[in-house]
Order: C-alpha cells, then sequence, then structure tokens
DNA sequence: GATGAATGAGCATTCATTCAT
DNA sequence: TATGAATGAATGCTCATTCAT
C-alpha cells in the first residue's frame, strides 16, 4: 500500500524511472563486487538499494536483465579512463605510456574479470550481456585506444612510419588480458612490469634493433 | 533396487572405480560445456552420468570437488597437445608454426574459457581448482612450451641469437587469451588469423626490418 | 499463484503475522503430538498448516527455531493451570488436594514429556528450547506453585508450623515425573493415585502420627 | 566376497553370532553416548565396529531394531550396581544410605536420559524399545530395590515397624527422576543434595518427630 | 556369510517471481 | 506504484536398506 519510494532513494534520485533504475543498478554493482556475482539475488540487490524486493520488477522484467545490465554498466564504467590514453600521445616515453597502460589496464581488468566470468559461466547471462552491449555501443574497446595513442605517436615522430600500430595495440591488450587470467587463476598479487614484452614492442615501433 | 551399476555405465566403463569416477567427471564436463557450469547440479550430472544421485558421493565428497576435478581433467585433455608443439622446431616456417599455436591453442582455449571462468566467478570452487591442479602438476604450460619451441629454433639458428624468446612466448600466448575472451564475449566464431602480429613477433625474432 | 494466505488458513486465523506464527506453531505442536518430533520436518508442519514450505521461512528462520517455539510454547499452555493450584488452599482436604494436583499435573506432563525428551535428545535444539524458555519467562514451576499452596495452607492453620513445605513440594513433583516417566515408558495409560506417598506427605505435614 | 570377519572384530569376539551382535551393540552404545543418538546412523556404528554397513542386516532386521536393543542393554548395564543396594542394610546410617542411592542413581540416571529421551521422541523406536525391554525383563527396579533395602532395615529394627517402605521409596526414585530431568532442561551440572527431603523420608521411617 | 556400492526418498533451506493490497 | 508475503521448484547432501559378488 505504500506509494512513494522510501526516502533514502528519493535522497539519492530525483524519483524518474532513469534515476531509480541506475540506483538499483548501482546497488547491484555493489553487492556483485562486494560479494561476488552469485551472491547477488533479488534480495540482495533490494536491501542495498532500500527498495522492496517487488519493486525491482517494475524496472527490469528479470534479475537477468538486471544483473547483466549492472555487469555491462560497471564494465563501462571501469574502462572510461582508457579513452583519455591517446592524449598522453607525445608526453613521457612510449616506454613509459605503454607501462602505464598495461597498468591501469591491469587494474581495471581486475574489477571486471569476475563479472564477466560470472556471465561465461551462465549462458543465460552471457546472452543477456551480449543484448545490453549491443545496446550500449561503442564500448571501450581497449585496443583502438591503445592504436589510437600509437597513431599519434607516429604523427608525432616518435614512433616510425612503418610501424604496424594496429599489431602492437592487439599485443599490448592481450598481455592485459594474459596477466589478469594469471593472476586470477594462481590468486596472485603480482602484477608483472611486462619490461620485456614492452621493450620488444618499443623496438618494433622505433625500429631499432 | 540397489545394487549393479546400470547397463548404460557398464557399457563404457569396466565398472572400476577408475573408470566410474572418469565417467562421472565426462558427464560433468558435458553438463558444464552444454548447459553452462552453474546448470551444473548434482542431479543434472547424475542424470547424465545415467546414476542415482546419491551415487555421485561414492565417488566424490562434494560438488565442488567434482566440479573442480572435471574442470582441472578437461583442460589437462584438451591442452594435452599443446606438449607436442616443441618438436615442430625445424619444420614448415616460423611463422606458420606460430600460427599453428595460435589456431590451435585458441580451438583450445575456447573449450576451457567458460570452465574456468566459471571457477573466477565463484571463490569456493575457484579454490578447489586450484587446490586440484597443485595436485595434477605439471600443468600444461602454453608459454613454456612455445619458448621451449622458440629456444629450439635458436639452436636451429632460425630464430636470431639476442632474441627474445621468453618474451615472443608470452605474448603470443597473450594473444590467444585475448582472442578467445574476445569470441566468447562476442559469440563470434571468428579466429583471427593474427598475421600481421605474427609477423611482427617473426621480424623480432629474426632481426630482420 | 503467490499471494493471499490460502482460505484454510484464513478460515482459522485473521492473517496477521501473530496469528499465523501462532497457526504455524499449533500446526507444529499437532505434528509432533501426533508423529513425533523427529517426523515435525518441515514439509510436515507446513502441509499440517496447509502452507507452501517456503512460508515457514517469513515466520521462523530456521526449524530449530520453529520447533523450540512450539515446544515451549506448548508447554506453557499445557501447565498453564498449575499456576492457579495455590487458590485451592482452603478448600477441600490437603489431601484431596495434593491428590488433584499429582493428576493434573501428570495429565500436563503426559503431553509435554515427549516434546521435551525430544529436545533432550537434540543437542541443537535443546539448546534452542532453553533460550527460548529464558525468552518467555517465567515459566511455570510446578514446585514452586505446591509450595506456594503449602505455605498458604500453613498460614490458614491446616498444615503444622514446622513442617517442610518446599521438601514436601519438591517430593510431590518428583513424583508427577516418575509417574509420568514410567507411563510413556511402558505404553501405559494406568494413572497410579500414589495414595499412600501422599498419605505420608500429610503425616507429615500435619506432624501426625 | 570377503567371507570371514575381520580380525579385529575376531579379536574382541569368538565369531559366534551372539558375541558378535554384542560387540556390534557395544558399538551403537559407544556411538550413542559419544556423539548422541542421532549420530548414531548404521554408517556410523558399522564404522565403529570395523564393520561392513551391509554386515549389520545379518545381524539385526532393521536399524531400529539395532538401536533399540542398544539402548535397553546400556540402560540394564548402567543401572546394574543398583541391585546391589539392598546389601547395604544395617551399615552405616539409613539417612546417608538414602542420600547415597540418590547420588549413585543420579549419575546412572545422567547416562541413559538422552538415550531414554530420544526413544521418546520418536514413536517408532519407543515401540521397539518396548518390546526390547518386555524380551529383557527383569529390568533394574530402582524402586523394587530401596523397597526391598528399607524392608531389610525395618527386619534390623532401624526403621519403624509401620513405615511404609514401599511409598517411600517411590518417592525417592521420584525425587531421582526429577533431579535428572531438572539437570538436563537447565544444562545444570549442580547435583542436589536433597537432604532436606532425605530427612523427611527418615523422620518418616522411624517415626520420630 | 561379509562386503560396499547403488539407490532414491527425504532433509532444511534459498530463490526468482507474482500480485492483492 | 511500492510493498512484502506466498509460492514451490530447485539445491547439495545424508541415510537406511538391498543384494550381486
Amino acid at each position: 500500500m505504500p506509494r512513494p519510494l522510501p526516502d533514502s532513494v528519493l535522497a539519492v534520485t530525483d524519483g524518474s524511472p532513469e534515476q531509480v533504475r541506475a540506483h538499483i543498478l548501482s546497488a547491484a554493482v555493489q553487492v556483485m563486487t562486494r560479494k561476488g556475482v552469485s551472491a547477488a539475488s533479488t534480495r540482495a540487490i533490494a536491501e542495498e538499494a532500500a527498495l522492496s524486493g517487488g519493486t525491482l520488477y517494475n524496472y527490469f522484467s528479470t534479475r537477468e536483465e538486471l544483473v547483466a545490465r549492472a555487469i555491462v554498466r560497471h564494465s563501462l564504467e571501469v574502462t572510461a579512463s582508457i579513452a583519455a590514453f591517446p592524449a598522453r600521445a607525445g608526453t613521457h616515453t612510449v616506454a613509459r605510456n605503454l607501462q602505464f597502460f598495461v597498468t591501469e589496464a591491469g587494474k581495471a581488468l581486475d574489477r571486471i574479470l569476475p563479472l564477466l566470468a560470472a556471465a561465461f559461466a551462465d549462458p543465460g547471462l552471457l546472452d543477456a550481456v551480449r543484448r545490453e552491449m549491443l545496446d550500449s555501443f561503442p564500448l571501450n574497446d581497449p585496443a583502438a585506444a591503445v592504436e589510437k595513442y600509437l597513431l599519434a605517436e607516429r604523427r608525432l615522430g616518435r614512433v616510425a612510419t612503418g610501424a604496424d600500430c594496429r599489431a602492437v595495440a592487439s599485443i599490448l591488450v592481450g598481455l592485459c588480458h594474459d596477466d589478469a587470467f594469471q593472476r586470477h587463476l594462481h590468486a596472485s598479487d603480482e602484477r608483472p612490469t611486462r619490461h620485456k614484452e614492452i621493450t620488444l614492442l618499443v623496438r618494433s615501433l622505433t625500429g631499432t634493433r
């Protein structure tokens, strides 16, 4: 019988469907990152959002849709900083910038991986995530950001004209994925610097021997 | 009606504990790959194995142990062929061999990724997988296999003396991980050839420009 | 079909949480007294209450809590009449009143004993019962009621000044326990009158020989 | 396929059905007293007896029969010492002897009560226990032992001729039951001496005021 | 006889979803 | 429109019992 949204919700939203939806998604992200995706039951999300369980269904049609949307939204937020990477062109050294990317992308992946892993483990959820990604496009494409950065450096003359920027970008992102994968698999906190690989790539980019 | 294993099980095993255990693990892998790890309930596994639910517990002490063992065992089987990769040293061309590796490792990863992802999504299961991996050591380490291959090529003179074989191996494996990740995330069947990246790596290996 | 309580439940409650809780507790008592505490599974209780199994958990957090509460509540109800016993002081004869107590307490114990026995047999349940008893205090203490009655009789002059009322009360309650125990152990319906023991006690109380 | 009983069993029995049965009952008693009746699964009993689970069914037709028999046997053993009580007639003082009885019977009841409680909680088991008791008759009847003791004292002149020995015996046993009951219900280790009640009884026995 | 694996009903509990209020 | 109680299927796991060997 109680009609208005609880005060605690109105305190952080204007009560509009969009904002309430966003509020619920934030709650879902909170729960998922704190306790894991499997702990993100509708009850837990509703509690975190300070809403009744039934209310969720006024904003999302199933738990799957809600969780998928939360995963994608969180991924977008976490990778947002990557969009700024091309702006580093011309600053520091190329090697140091690539190193920086590996470190930052690594941190971002650490936060995303558990959520995407949960999606990979559940075909229905994975489908929902895919649908959601299509709607949310363009996703932050890390390889594209790196390529953009390298092309800028090429224009600045800090990278050889013939360098295959796309290939180097792909490789760099691959390294990040590998690192995150290994870290999770072996419960390691070590964050490899990838010095040697970056050196190899820089040589390739600059044409030095 | 308690005693003999059902005919359907005896048809594919000799009834020995080892084979029954393997049969159950196969059933678990079947279910997990077909329906996702989250659908691999004890009931579903028992049904797939054509066994009663209680019987599972004569062979495994918890569902977690059973699933973890199935994941690790499947991973070992799928990556077994990688151990043979170093033997390609001296055959074909280095580029073609690396290409071959990317393709084969990609196929293997496609089969493993969903299972490992499920482990990543469930802390308890991940722990069990780690324990299981320790028992099953040595795991097939793809980067080590590639490095071994490259070192052999260097001995054969097909790779420059100064080439950083370890770094190239790391990069190659990173590419594979990235490919598999992208493929799963986007439900793609495309298998990128990674021609350009391999070219870059070969140049680095041979010291050509 | 999720929402309203079934008609059969609304027929005996007003639908308020307190009454539904009481209804569930009654169902639990029914099952326990009819089939034994070991048969009081959540399913059986839910069925007796004409509710879905999950609904129980909206009113009690575990089966143990539910069963313990049912046991204590039932015990309180059954022993409620004992609180009125002291009011008999001055009426009838002391012997007849003690006889009356033995009979009434015996009937009450017959209904309680199997439930308390079940608690004795299950450490976890026993703990829960103890906790519940603390909350429900003051429990009806039969010995205290008898002592209170005897002290009143002493004030009225129907019991000798030097009589040890506490000791007599203890003894009387002990007789009741013994009777109930024997009755249950031997599936007997016989209700011993305890004439001779009461005579002995009355002599002690009145100082007659 | 293994035919003979395991060595560990043959080490403590002669392999005859009676002794094997007794061995199994001992194992059951061990488990029940150590872990509680609810932990006395057939598996646990078989393990304690160092026998295969199926073997139990060559000696007992159901778990219920086995457990009931173990309970009754244990009760007989524990109360065996009571048979010796009448021999105390003429020694010490009557009061002290009654005190001794209360203490000893209390200890015995503490060991029996959890087992009988479990039986009271489960109608099927209780029936089995009753059947078993009929077969095992005569049970050690504590009240009868006390009465026998008191009659002997009467013959010795330490108890008045007119004393109602039967009634006093009943009362004393009732006190023991009550004590055990209270102890279990309140998780108490206190063992009340029952000084005042015994004094009352002794006065009744000796005709003193 | 002794074995121990197979059985499947049974257990307490959780959960996404619904819908009368 | 928000609520929160009702639902009942599903979960991992245990257990007494059977019976081919």
